[in-house]
DNA sequence: TGGTCAATATGAAACGTTTCATTGCCATAA
DNA sequence: TTATGGCAATGAAACGTTTCATATTGACCA
């Protein structure tokens, strides 16, 4: 079929060793010899195979990368960075979602596991991973959610939380509202934790001026936002939140979508901080107040763990930065 | 490292062909031995290498997906069902973008072919490969874009205009804008032509009542949305269309985020079609109308075609269907 | 007993690389 | 002339599979 290095040897009339040594750049090979192996190359086109290259050196070129679901903005984001970073480094990516569902994720890891990849980047589904540990020799790195045992690069999911209480209590907002994402996730737990402290803190600094807070728990998409924010907003106007926090940008827009069919005004009846920032969020109408990941820095602290110097130590907390759009504001007067 | 056929054989007493045979379920082997050596198997926890399968077999289970942009919702959601069906079948999905770069796409290509695929799902930059043609053992099914030489899985997009152009018209729009993709593209170029096409059938059907069509040529995105939106959208408001479609969604997106800012109400002053019916066109307030592609029959007939029987045979052009939703009107009366 | 057949296990070759110990060559030194 | 050494190319082995031709076994029949 395709043409093999034995080809080339034969159509050069050198040994495969040679052709061998010609490919990897630095050997020393005779200028002469270097020149006709290299034209004979071009002329038949030929193509080093990867799977006879990994097999040899028991490591191939592939990156997997296991994240719950692509369609997720977020992790499409992601998906894009690394993919450019791994394929500049020469590397390629192996795409699973998982679906959010461990047994899945368990097969997506077995299949992946079977490709010897040179690493893996892995959202995992929860805190550990259904097939047992994996094997000693693979590099991986584990984002957005930890896994016991694994380093992780992620944004600091705690102080997000607490980025978002601190804007909204900073423009006077004291009954507020936060969808939560699944507390089956350590993201959810984290955001919510940071988020709930810092109200708290609030409340006990000014025993007078008391803030309420109602959580209330949904899923990370569109539709969750939308329904639990009808739940939050139901109710006469002197009871329901000011302002409502959420785990994540689609929440965010859903809930945004919510308040438009209730007849509420976003910022002027009700402030709206999301989290993460993807692109969409500078585009929705009003454009999203929210707390920003680093996508682009995750990505490169990943690929470096993972193909540059040794792996990382510890956890790696990336600092989240609160974007200022216009779906916050102070509360209505009354 | 990892346990090999050999570990498994030396393990259980039996020979290297014979495990391999175990793990080919069809053949024939003593049952005694057979459980000897799955006994074995599951306690060394021995995993096939696909390397070494791929390598005897000059075939891998690998299926690459090149597209322009994971970031782009429809081909994030093409990505998905490719590799939920993929994955069943026991393959996996190897991502590269290729910015609409062909010289990135050339590179992508050439390292996706070392990798002997068992086929390829290439949305092409453009009508020809820069690279030359993919090998002939190779299967491959060019999806949403069509390349010469290959055959094509993808909505028709020239139906998928008219169908725009159909619905704004019986609405009673006479003053009509078109927002296109980069005329570069195969797709822009259908849906266009499919759109004019019929609003010129319009205009010679009823020569008393004209159709003025304006259009303006832009990128996919969200940002080329709003600009040329924009465009259309200045003059005074006898002069302005009182509909405009759009090429993609994210554009129709950015065009309501414009309209809104010029306080254009959408749909009492503006109607809005857009094109594919991403998540998001029925999140955005308005929920739009727009013309929807088949995403999920795209990639069952794509991974048909790779894996199942045979090549396919000519374009296959899908149906496109028109949603109706809440982004269209009828034009204001003056 | 010898022969035939079916059933089943074996061993080796092959897939396309890389690497490493050898070999061959030539120049310089003794 | 014979050693010595350095440079370059060679050939074979190895990576982990699958497959195919061959070997082994036992049973059955004449």
């Amino acid at each position: 079929m395709s043409p093999t290095v034995k080809d080339v040897a034969r159509e050069a009339r050198v040994s495969v060793g040679t052709v061998s040594r010609v490919l990897a750049r630095n050997e020393t090979v005779n200028p002469g010899i270097r020149q006709r192996v290299e034209e004979v190359i071009a002329r038949l086109g030929y193509r080093p195979s990867s799977l006879g290259r990994s097999l040899r050196l028991n490591k191939s070129d592939i990156i997997g990368l296991i994240i719950p679901d692509i369609t997720n903005p977020f992790f499409a984001e992601l998906a894009k960075h690394l993919e450019t970073l791994a394929s500049a480094a020469g590397y390629s990516v192996l795409l699973a979602n998982t679906h959010d569902d461990p047994k899945a994720e368990c097969k997506q890891v077995q299949s992946l596991l079977c490709r010897v990849p040179a690493g893996i980047v892995i959202a995992p589904v929860s805190g550990s991973l259904v097939g047992g540990i994996l094997p000693d020799g693979l590099v991986s790195v584990t984002i957005d959610r930890p896994l016991t045992g694994h380093s992780l690069v992620a944004v600091d999911n705690f102080e997000g939380g607490r980025l978002a209480a601190s804007h909204l209590l900073e423009l006077g907002h004291r009954r507020i509202g936060y969808i939560s994402g699944p507390t089956t996730t350590d993201v959810s737990i984290q955001r919510l934790n940071g988020f709930r402290g810092r109200v708290e803190e609030a409340s006990s600094d000014r025993a007078q001026d008391l803030v309420q807070l109602t959580v209330l728990e949904g899923n990370f998409d569109y539709k969750s936002g939308e329904a639990i924010g009808r739940k939050l907003l139901q109710g006469n106007v002197g009871r329901r939140p000011t302002a409502i926090a959420t785990a994540n940008d689609q929440q965010a827009i859903g809930l945004l979508r919510a308040s438009r069919d209730l007849g509420i005004r976003v910022p002027e009846d009700l402030s709206i901080v999301g989290f993460d920032d993807i692109p969409l969020a500078s585009l929705v109408l009003p454009r999203l107040t929210t707390v920003r990941q680093p996508i682009e820095e995750i990505a490169e602290i990943a690929i470096r763990a993972l193909l540059g110097s040794g792996p990382i130590v510890g956890p790696i907390a990336l600092r989240p930065a609160l974007v200022e759009r216009d779906s916050t504001a102070p509360p209505p007067a009354c």
